[in-house]
DNA sequence: CGATAGTTAGTTTAGACAACCAACTAATTA
DNA sequence: TAATTAGTTGGTTGTCTAAACTAACTATCG
């Protein structure tokens, strides 16, 4: 029906040179080093024209070159590698307690951090001091200039517009949050938001140490609720409302335990770690105890001690976390799925029962072939997530795909 | 962490020339009638490049052209048409009690169909049948060849190695469909297989009438079974096994009643064809009664002329189709929801039940814009899908995204 | 052990291709 | 006849390719 299909555009020569120069720096970006030769044989481009590309990269001083000194008959190579202390980012993730900064360089590497508590009274005034702190992590490690700002928060982000269109745990709604980033940052060349579990998706995809192929898969982001990141073809799924992936409310228990949105039966009144420490608390004192975010680290901690009542709520716990993600499994049909949270400090407790669940569901025949890991990021992923946002505004630029 | 990611390619001209050419072709193929500087506005290239590309495509006779007689000032443009007549595509759908056939224009209109029984003891025998009867069809109609043909089937299947990997109602296991295809047409340009709720999704895509933006929806295929086609970006999603959109199997009522994949709780347990007629017997004989496909049609008939029961147990129906709609709303985020099947004839009686559900699960006050609707094709689905398949070859290129 | 052949990496230059631009023609109304 | 809009023509520009070149290394053989 529609015709121009969204971001689909027409090519001139402008456009051919970008596309193939994106795809020789993020050639460089993921496999340095690399040859320039080896960049030819792999993207098909003729080597007169990689070279064109890679000495305009070395102007721009993206990459570097360095005489590969291995012993092999003809010319050594020259090493291409991505430069690094030369462009950084910002990021800020903003989570309904506490508010992390951290300065990162365009390999995903941490330069510094802080964190502050969280605000959500006044919103403006809030991210005015977000801001003011990540200028302080600059002064502190004497970084002139960001190349761009990334921010993750809880909740439905529009990125095109830089507002938060709803953020439940915050109590924002329509905040934004990109004009007041504009006001405090006039000189940034980029500002992105995005949804927190979208953005840890992309931190896996970018700079996971996983050896494998993530070009499909789902990240899901196990908090006080559930969110997830789809990937599909090496692309977030973002959705018509921005709204893609919210798999904690998806009924896996018609008629089941209330839920915080208000029905009931959805994944995160039993997999979530609000579930954990509902369940605990009922178990324990027989009643309902609040401070979630508390109270789940303790469970942990019981558990990891050999508590057995916490051993055995985090294990029932995996049970639940299987059924979801059968679920996910049927609708996207990914090639791995990536879990971030607490919940992976006690991954070998849970694994078991998690993964006995997915194979008796999953459909024809897939039972060898699920893969189901935590996530491989030594930084937090939301946080690191939010840098990703920023520094691939700096890879990004057209793709030709067939 | 991989590199050459799937199908992003590297540029160069004629690559380019393809993109453009595309671009043009499918402005023309959905906005027809169009002219060149329209063309041109649109796409954003100069109009003498749309002159060159439109004098190609009349050339290779897929498009004509024909003077605007409006009485504007300055001088009248061309309208630029398809041309139809020309080229035409064949289309196989196997059920798992009755294989359809036609051959069908460009356009997707019809030109002929035809059906027969299928038969599942031998697949390579009932094949080689099916393409007999095509080539019957083609006689019929004085076509002397065919572009490609388009498969469609209740499966997963591998469109690559054109494999039907698993069927299970017809009991077909890793069976190479397209070999005996190959054998039984061998001049033939393109052969395409695909699952029967995935060229379902595309048929409505492509030829739906409904005016809206399909560029990211879904597809539900309600029959014995519940499939899917999930659109997203003007593209269909496959998953990393073929086996994304199997929506069927989802859990939506852990511990629930019995599926026919062994498991417990599945949403097509509750809202396919199959739960219809499940609890229409036990209701009406107090016990379950087989075959399934005459006895959904009496219901329908039953509750078209009032009966009380019959209406009952599908506005129930209704109830249990918004429930798994509900988690698909929160897990893609479509624009639309598009549905297929015989429940379709009964749409006013189940849509009430069917909304009510949805709109109190939509999360996020989404609760206006969800748009669920019947589907629009006068052809059935399926057996448009299969020739949306074969006609996509002649259209698709290769696309810049940015 | 040193000259030379063989091998591989990267550069240069000429040519092809496709899109763009500006000036043109064509066909209409005011 | 002026104004307007659609479409064509011919020259220009940008990018990729192909092939011949240079650069830098190893192997080997007299």
């Amino acid at each position: 029906m529609n015709v121009i299909s969204s971001n689909v555009i027409s090519g001139n020569a402008k456009v051919l040179r970008s596309v193939n120069r994106g795809m020789i720096l993020n050639m460089i970006r993921e496999m340095h080093p690399i040859s320039r030769i080896k960049i030819a044989r792999l993207t098909g481009l003729n080597k007169s024209t990689v070279s064109s590309i890679v000495s305009e990269l070395l102007d721009e001083d993206l990459i570097y070159e360095q005489v590969n000194e291995d012993q092999n008959v003809g010319r050594n190579p020259y090493n291409l590698y991505l430069k690094l202390g030369k462009f950084y980012v910002g990021a800020i993730n903003i989570d309904h307690s506490i508010t992390r900064f951290a300065i990162a360089d365009i390999d995903g590497s941490i330069i510094g951090k802080s964190s502050i508590t969280s605000e959500s009274q006044n919103p403006e005034k809030f991210v005015q001091k977000c801001v003011k702190e990540l200028l302080v992590l600059c002064d502190k490690f004497k970084i002139k200039e960001l190349e761009g700002v990334g921010i993750s928060i809880a909740g439905i982000v529009d990125n095109k517009n830089l507002k938060v269109n709803f953020a439940p745990n915050l109590g924002w709604e329509d905040f934004n949050i990109g004009e007041v980033i504009k006001k405090a940052f006039p000189k940034i060349k980029n500002i992105v938001i995005g949804n927190d579990a979208k953005a840890s998706a992309l931190a896996e995809l970018w700079f996971g140490s996983h050896q494998l192929n993530l070009a499909n898969f789902v990240f899901l982001s196990i908090g006080p609720g559930i969110g997830s990141g789809i990937v599909v073809g090496n692309k977030l799924i973002h959705g018509e409302f921005q709204a893609s992936g919210e798999f904690g409310h998806m009924v896996i228990y018609e008629g089941g335990e209330l839920c915080s949105c208000g029905n009931n039966g959805c994944w995160e009144a039993y997999a979530s770690d609000r579930a954990i420490v509902r369940r605990y608390s009922i178990r324990k004192h027989k009643k309902v105890v609040q401070s979630v975010d508390y109270m789940v680290q303790d469970i942990i901690d019981l558990a990891l001690n050999g508590d057995e009542l916490a051993t055995e709520i985090l294990k029932q716990t995996g049970y639940y976390l299987g059924l979801g993600i059968a679920n996910i499994i049927k609708a996207i049909d990914p090639h791995v799925i990536i879990i971030g949270g607490r919940i992976t400090q006690v991954w070998d407790l849970i694994y078991p029962d998690l993964i006995e669940v997915v194979k008796q569901r999953a459909y024809f025949g897939r039972k060898n072939n699920i893969k189901i890991l935590p996530t491989s990021l030594k930084i937090r992923p939301r946080l690191l997530g939010a840098a990703t946002l920023a520094i691939k505004e700096i890879f990004d630029g057209y793709r030709i795909t067939g």
